[in-house]
DNA sequence: GCCAACGTTGGC
DNA sequence: GCCAACGTTGGC
């Protein structure tokens, strides 16, 4: 999962423990949080629009997919006209923190990673900010980070 | 700040 | 349903 660090980065989430994972507003991404996504299910947290941007920590899900209540207050950001409370629109996961990797495993350095090519986050043109990561991809981020946690 | 790569909107 | 215009993401 993608977020930039100057609106909610690992270390907020370290801070507060757990968080919602709001504002999500990409149909394909929705259906990962609210279809796919499991408690227990680990996370790599991303770094986005950061200098450099890379992996910064994992989380895990801790509540499954549930209506994101921001697309219905006005006063929020996120706020979507056109969702209905009776049909929601917009889905997030609550997410806990795990580990803040002792260092940002930098989009550069991923890059330059053999044993990562083919993974979707480093595809052309991919901004998803919530996507899949194959288990293979999984472990090798782990022990790029020196990761205390396994899969 | 630039711009590629999408995704969404809305006229027709 | 098509597609041009517009908006957003996000690396660089």
């Amino acid at each position: 999962m993608k977020s930039e660090p100057d609106v909610y980065s690992i270390e907020d989430l370290a801070r507060d423990g757990r968080g919602e994972w709001e504002g999500v507003r990409n149909y394909q991404a929705r259906n990962f949080m609210r279809d796919e996504m499991r408690v227990g299910d680990l996370v790599l947290f991303y770094h986005s629009n950061a200098k450099p941007p890379g992996l910064a920590g994992l989380a895990r899900v801790c509540r499954e997919g549930y209506p994101d209540s921001t697309q219905f207050d006005p006063k929020s950001p996120y706020f979507d006209p056109k969702a209905e409370p009776a049909a929601p629109r917009w889905f997030r996961v609550d997410l806990e923190h795990v580990e803040t990797f002792e260092r940002l495993i930098s989009l550069a350095e991923l890059r330059e990673e053999r044993a990562l090519e083919g993974m979707r986050l480093l595809q052309r043109g991919q901004r998803l900010s919530v996507q899949p990561v194959q288990e293979r991809y999984f472990q090798h981020a782990l022990q790029m980070a020196g990761a205390k946690t396994r899969l």
